[in-house]
DNA sequence: CGTGGCTCCTGGCGGC
DNA sequence: TGCCGCCAGGAGCCAC
């Protein structure tokens, strides 16, 4: 369920197993993923072409085509989607929407169990990103561009990491756990954040998108420091045993520590 | 510019 | 056990 960490993951599933592989066969399920795109379309795009290479753009999956009219397929997660490569037939996972078989018999599945995905086309990803209206991606960005960002921001410094306008790849679980390492009030204005503060917030950020990067996106591979396993209604924080608390930041469940994320008067 | 509410979907879980 | 309401790692839209 997918931030920056889980597509990440799936850029790189997706390269160790679906490119330079002919595609002979494609099935969609459900139109209604699809961006501004047609099932017709899609399918001549895909077929018979191969997918040769991947990147990523904050939570968006990019991958690679050798068609002239199309480029790049662009998948997005929503709250539910996975990938999945499988050969049987019979082995097709509950939810796929989008099926891709390849020459080898093999297949990728596109799985989603809520609809909240987006299925896309596009011939330039700097055009898609500017349809898109995204931010940078919190990766690449550069201290001071986030210095910029974060100082002339009013709202919450949480709704600020997770706005896919202002910057792109953080979502809920992650502007959390980046929030907590820091040590920063969920609901601080991000313009009040001090010069020292807003310097750990960066290095912490992407410190902590690395870190789950390299744990394969899994939670249970995050070291026990990480708010992310103790975020529940009973839960304590690993630092310092506090009872955590739970609030609601831009209509999303928030935890936070109160002893060591006090909010400032 | 920012916030809160509603909507799209569907499955899983806690409560009765 | 069964049903119900609520929640969820996303995001667009709209009113204020």
């Amino acid at each position: 369920m997918p931030e920056l960490p889980e597509v990440e993951i799936f850029k790189q599933y997706i390269d160790s197993t679906s490119l330079h592989k002919k595609i002979v066969n494609v099935d969609l399920t459900t139109p209604s993923l699809l961006g501004k795109i047609t099932k017709e379309q899609l399918i001549e795009v895909l077929k018979n072409q191969k997918f040769e290479k991947t990147d990523r753009y904050g939570k968006h999956l990019l991958v690679g085509l050798d068609h002239e009219l199309y480029l790049w397929l662009i998948l997005h997660f929503g709250m539910s989607g996975n990938l999945e490569y499988f050969k049987e037939s019979s082995d097709k996972p509950k939810y796929t929407k989008l099926l891709i078989e390849f020459e080898n018999g093999y297949h990728l599945a596109y799985i989603n169990i809520r609809k909240l995905g987006e299925i896309n086309l596009s011939k330039n990803i700097t055009d898609f990103i500017k349809a898109k209206d995204l931010g940078p991606d919190v990766l690449q960005i550069s201290y001071q561009k986030f210095r910029a960002i974060i100082s002339s921001r009013r709202g919450t410094i949480k709704y600020t990491l997770m706005n896919q306008h202002i910057m792109a790849g953080i979502g809920n679980v992650y502007a959390d756990e980046i929030l907590f390492q820091t040590a920063i009030n969920p609901e601080t204005k991000a313009n009040e954040i001090a010069e020292k503060k807003r310097e750990e917030l960066y290095d912490n950020m992407k410190k902590i998108l690395k870190k789950a990067i390299e744990a394969g996106a899994e939670f249970g591979g995050l070291p026990d420091w990480f708010l992310i396993s103790h975020r529940a209604n009973n839960g304590r924080c690993p630092k310092c045993n506090t009872k955590l608390k739970q609030i609601k930041v831009s209509g999303r469940t928030t935890y936070y520590c109160p002893n060591r994320q006090p909010k400032k008067k």
